[in-house]
DNA sequence: GTCTATATATTGATAGAC
DNA sequence: GTCTATCAATATATAGAC
């Protein structure tokens, strides 16, 4: 699948679009120009999914990447090339577990490894992860066309493979779309409510093995309800 | 239990601190200016669940409620309070379903018909939990104190319920935290999501039925998944 | 490539007429 | 209570020296 583009629109507040023109500016090719902008980008992320695109500013990704504000800006001319740059690796990324869903595969493996390697995400990419919920927030507004186009096709597809497992009579018959709604609903939560889940939880079992117990207990809700058994 | 209090903090982002201390206005009391605020309190609703605290502006707000930006500002001073006004009763709202599940209920029509009050909560409250998960990832800096004790004091409760019921037998052997933050997730995604959700299900399956079909995946899920069951 | 200085727009908030 | 006008701070972005 290729990688996924996101266009900006340039009507962020209804105004300045006529600022959208602007001189382009020669790719960037050398390696320390491509290790400057990766540092921009990470600083970026750490912005960006907290606040939002319109919440972050430019200062403060400059001084979190290390950097005067003109100089980030001799690399990113604008705010939102950064943003769209971001959305369109995080969205490659992000996405890469249900395409690895396979159809030829066992429904009990595949299922539970999709679980697993979805709150593996969360752990080990919870600002990619945040980015995304950011932008779903404020309703989709850049990526909209990538949901409606590329995602939907991916879920429609994947979706099929859960009915096929279904009419097999090796998965429990239920509705395949929410059922991946559910996946994503339950491991995302570990990285965009973070800080709610180290809250409740405390000291105590709020550490870094709240991943391994929200693992088994996933894996537990998922196999009791999807497959159909016998005790 | 006592109305939730939130306090803001006044280093959003380590300047302004100085603006703290302001001439102090005399408490609304007449009808129309109740009604005043509740126009306000709606549009900011809108803006903030939108936005976030930093990307929403009193000018898009002032516009949504249909006054001037002064206007406004005559009956909330300041940003913040407006902010604060509607953390203060979304957490109250938010919260009630949770403290109605009841220990001396049965287990299956408790449990699910908490699922379903939050579920519903998605559905006629959408924005309530579009705030609430905005600041949830800015890492709820004007909250964290409320999660970290009357959120975290309520869930402890819960849990104990829980573990009751499963130490009777009543219910399947797990992890009570991570239970309650599976319903949570699950909910409250098609509040969060909900553009991915209707851009995923489409034209055909993204109406308002597409709540009617999660409440019936969830109760599935769940019922089979906290159950014990020889089927 | 990086900096200082600055242009220009937007933002939160206030002053003061009506 | 509501408005116009405006301030000070902050925002995105550019110019131009080095």
């Amino acid at each position: 699948m290729p990688p996924i583009k996101v266009k900006m629109l340039d009507s962020e507040n209804g105004k300045g679009a006529a600022k959208a023109a602007r001189k382009p500016r020669p790719r960037a090719q050398t390696r320390i120009q491509r290790e400057k902008q990766d540092v921009i980008l990470e600083a970026a992320l750490d912005v960006f999914s907290r606040e939002g695109f319109r919440g972050a500013t430019i200062d403060q990704i400059a001084e979190a990447a290390g950097m005067s504000k003109p100089n980030l800006l001799y690399y990113f001319p604008r705010k939102e090339e950064i943003y769209k740059r971001l959305m369109t690796s995080m969205l490659d990324v992000w996405l890469t577990p249900l395409r690895e869903l396979d159809s030829v595969g066992d429904p009990v493996p595949e299922i539970r490894s999709y679980i697993r390697r979805k709150l593996e995400m969360s752990r080990d990419f919870p600002r990619q992860s945040r980015l995304f919920a950011n932008e779903m927030l404020q309703g989709a507004p850049r990526i909209l066309d990538v949901l409606e186009g590329d995602l939907k096709q991916l879920v429609d597809e994947k979706a099929g493979v859960l009915e096929g497992w279904m009419q097999q009579g090796k998965i429990v018959r239920t509705d395949p779309y929410h059922l991946i709604f559910s996946i994503w609903a339950t491991t995302q939560h570990y990285a965009d409510f973070d800080v709610q889940v180290r809250a409740v939880l405390g000291k105590d079992r709020g550490g870094e093995g709240r991943f391994e117990d929200a693992a088994r207990f996933l894996e537990n809700l998922f196999m009791r309800g999807v497959f159909p058994h016998k005790d």
